[in-house]
RNA sequence: UCCUCAGUAGCUCAAUGGUAGAGCAUUCGGCUGUUAACCGAAGGGUUGUAGGUUCGAGUCCUACCUGAGGAGCCA
């Protein structure tokens, strides 16, 4: 163990009193000197605040210790005390600071004064600062959480595949994956490219959603969730897309679209308490940095009443808002980001599910309603991030999905599986996808999906 | 993919078509406890790229590159 008596700073801040011997290893935020004293502050990342090394000239190395940079690891064993000043409970008081890694001023990351464009070009030193140390630790946290809600209820996590052949499941351009030479294609009698001399004998892409292989483990385990990487190959250039995003995707058996919608309800208020339980000062940085009211806005959605509105009604309440929309509002029609903002920010004022759209506008796995013109299936709206979560309720029976699948083109042929599963036993389930990126930006505030990734992954950049 | 805006020092930004500046950072000096420390000084530029207009272009025009915002698509 290389220091084997290192402690978090985290536990540090949290538990140690003054007289505690403690060791801790970080990397300089800030250092300022003066004649008789100096000033360290260290951060390891285990929390969101630093803490505060008193340097004084009988250390040894003084003058080499304070001319660090900022960003310098370094490794402190000292004494812990309290502090004289305002601003922290402790400091520790060194006996012995070590060099681990210096870091000169051609580094990227200084204190401050940085935007965050300038900080995707530099995405590998990103953590090092407040505001994305803030991001990661939420990321993690709001990604056990989802394990935790689940696994309280009961649920089986499943791993959908990542490669898959399903080739139209409705959601968008793929990226396709060969082990072919691109440069010396194999091409069939046809002219076109032979697919089945490539890795899996047919066209491969990566997956666009877990949903389909979900249903497969639903009907046999009745409540499982998917939570992994998503990739779509869409030219989209906005502050809420990427080509590789995380999603969440619970699929429930014997329930309808009120099941549905109660599950994601439950869903969102449980992921805002956890982060509240255990993010408070991530939070709170957030709220003061990033978006003012944050915390507000999350503790109003975890004590409100979710709206409820038919797609019809929705239609009804934009012709009657007396407002002109650059897109006509009309039956049949797909609502667009104007109209969602109109809905949750002016008529219902607060998260919104709109319910039961148009048939012809959505996917053919979706349950068909009595009156025949509309599905069983809801978007749950949020203010600013919009489009939240998107579910249904499952066409289970055999006879309406083969019709549904006829009126969107689509060849049975390629869906045995998935028709097997109305064939054998077939019972009403449904689920959601959550967007896990879109989630993280509706919590932190974060306006760009590009500053919740690691790595982001974008048209036209993959650079980290 | 479409529309709009932007690109000047390491970073954040100024600069009527007329000698490219400031703050932060860095270096040096000062300061008895700082909190984005403070005070003084110094170094730091092919103004995104390539053309064009002009006596003269950071500024105007054209193309391209990069980034951002909005839209579409969607999560």
């Amino acid at each position: 163990m290389a220091y084997p008596k290192r402690m978090e700073i985290s536990a540090v801040l949290k538990s140690s009193n003054p007289g505690d011997d403690v060791a801790v290893g970080g990397w300089i935020k800030s250092l300022r000197g003066s004649k008789n004293v100096s000033f360290m502050h260290v951060n390891d990342g285990s929390a969101f605040d630093s803490v505060q090394v008193v340097l004084e000239p009988s250390l040894d190395n003084y003058g080499r210790i304070t001319s660090l940079l900022t960003g310098a690891g370094v490794f402190v064993e000292g004494r812990v005390r309290e502090s004289p000043a305002k601003g922290q409970r402790i400091e520790i008081v060194p006996s012995r600071v070590e060099i681990v890694g210096e870091c000169d001023a051609s580094s990227p990351v200084q204190k401050s004064g940085t935007s965050f464009e300038f900080l995707r070009t530099v995405a590998h030193m990103r953590p090092r600062t407040n505001t994305f140390g803030a991001v990661f630790r939420v990321r993690s946290a709001l990604s056990y959480a989802v394990h935790s809600f689940f696994n309280e209820r009961g649920f089986v996590y499943a791993h959908s595949p990542i490669l898959t052949t399903s080739d139209c499941e409705g959601a968008g351009e793929m990226f396709q994956v060969t082990s072919m030479d691109l440069n010396k294609l194999p091409m069939g009698p046809d002219g076109g490219i032979d697919y089945t001399r490539d890795f899996f004998g047919e066209r491969c892409s990566l997956t666009v959603s877990g949903q389909l292989e979900a249903e497969i483990l639903a009907l046999s385990l009745s409540k499982v969730y998917t939570f992994g990487p998503t990739f779509r190959a869409e030219n989209s250039n906005t502050a809420r897309h990427a080509a590789e995003f995380w999603m969440i995707e619970p699929e429930i058996a014997f329930a309808d679209l009120e099941d549905d919608i109660a599950l994601a309800g439950d869903f969102v208020k449980y992921l805002i308490r956890y982060l509240f339980d255990h993010c408070e000062r991530d939070l709170r940085f957030f709220d003061e940095r990033i978006e003012k009211g944050l915390i507000g806005k999350l503790g109003a959605v975890l004590e409100a009443d979710f709206a409820v509105l038919e797609y019809t009604e929705a239609v009804r309440a934009l012709k009657d808002s007396g407002r002109t929309f650059e897109f006509p509002v009309d039956w049949g029609e797909s609502l667009q980001t104007e109209h969602e903002r109109y809905i949750t920010e002016q008529y219902t004022k607060r998260p919104t599910f709109v319910i039961n759209y148009p048939r012809a506008i959505k996917p053919f796995y979706m349950y068909c309603n009595d009156d025949g013109k509309t599905v069983a299936c809801f978007d749950f709206l949020v203010p600013r991030v919009g489009e939240l979560i998107g579910g249904s309720q499952r066409e289970h029976r055999l006879e309406k999905l083969l019709q549904r699948m006829r009126e969107c083109g689509l060849d049975a042929e390629k869906y045995g599986w998935y028709l097997d599963l109305r064939r054998f036993g077939s019972v009403p389930h449904g689920g959601f996808g959550l967007g896990f990126e879109r989630a993280l930006m509706f919590a932190t505030g974060m306006a760009n999906i590009r500053d919740v990734c690691l790595c982001p992954r974008v048209p036209g950049n993959a650079a980290f």
